[in-house]
DNA sequence: ACCGGAAGTTAGCGCTCGCTAACCGCGGGA
DNA sequence: TCCCGCGGTTAGCGAGCGCTAACTTCCGGT
């Protein structure tokens, strides 16, 4: 893992792709994929247009590492937390607050990964799917071992709807960053020991 | 309120129109609104392209009018629910309900709702705006009623984070429709007595 | 001092998009 | 019977898209 700020692909070299990758993340969050042109993206960054080719094959392409580092980051935050040990109890708060701590770092990253998985070339989204389904698997395990009597269907459910409630809260920030993140993470939880 | 079979706008005249508002609001769930065509959606209901403008002013006019239709049914069955008394838990069990079944029995259209605000007119957005927002009103003044010592603002957060949880689950169906509404209600239930 | 490659620029191609124009078949009153 | 308007068709427009080509600038290494 490099030294970024955000925690992104490891091997990237210099510094204007993740400037650009951060900028096309902000805009595709609000305006969709399709919504977005090429000129938006380097004008975000402050080069014009067709100069993006110079660090990226195609603007699908950008889509494309942009949901692999965030599926591969939160992959292996996930297994990380489950090789860590501990009671289930505390294992599941563990990935309650990794997820949220990331959606709200990051909120565009989240928004993007969670509407615009449609948008990506097929190689690329059999990758992020690939890694998508592994990450949940970490969370259907840890969820059936926290709250006894769960089939493994219903945990499956559970956890999209606790990505669901913490990714939804990206845009809605009437709180405090502390706040909301305990507030969610409280919530997270609460729904989870509802579910037996 | 008309006998339709979806519960959409009350004064619409004919057939088509609704038959074309469910077909784009599939196509905009899953490929996004710039995403789509004026032919793909044609095709979808079996016309050719250009002939939707004998119906809609504008591929703009159908989202706002799609959008409207949701905000205002959402209202309306909370505004319902909310005044037909019972004990603060009731009403919230009742609102839970109300959203979830909403949720599953269209899927598309809140999918379309939670993601295609930003693609809306002006006007269209201000208007869809003000009715999401009394919406968000019901059930703030809901929450706070059935769980006390919560102050606005968290109230408001923890409705969007049910929101979301609830939203979510669309394209999640491994289970039956109604265990998974069953769960989805535990699910937020939970997550909202968890909240205080 | 010189060269080479990295990182920009503008011009422009080919295609697709939303939308309009012009035309057509048909069914139901007067 | 006539006709008129509703709901369709195809052709095509202007604009915008993703992307390439050709050129420029500038910096680092020998």
């Amino acid at each position: 893992m490099s030294a970024n700020s955000l925690p992104l692909v490891n091997g990237a070299k210099p510094n204007r792709r993740e400037q650009i990758l951060t900028a096309a993340a902000e805009l595709f969050a609000h305006h969709g994929f399709h919504g977005v042109g090429i000129d938006d993206i380097g004008a975000a960054v402050g080069i014009s247009g067709p100069a993006l080719y110079r660090h990226f094959r195609s603007k699908d392409a950008i889509l494309g590492e942009m949901l692999n580092s965030i599926s591969h980051y939160l992959l292996e935050g996930g297994t990380k937390r489950a090789a860590a040990g501990g009671t289930p109890d505390e294992l599941l708060a563990a990935l309650v607050r990794f997820h949220v701590d990331f959606a709200l770092d990051h909120p565009a990253l989240i928004t993007v990964q969670e509407r615009n998985l449609a948008n990506l070339t097929d190689g690329d989204r059999k990758q992020v799917r690939a890694l998508q389904r592994q990450y949940v698997e970490v969370w259907v395990r840890a969820i059936r071992e926290a709250v006894p009597g769960l089939g493994e269907r219903q945990a499956r459910s559970a956890a999209h709807a606790v990505f669901g409630l913490i990714n939804s809260t990206p845009y809605n920030r009437h709180l405090g960053d502390g706040a909301l993140a305990d507030l969610l993470c409280r919530l997270a939880l609460g729904a989870l020991s509802a579910a037996g």
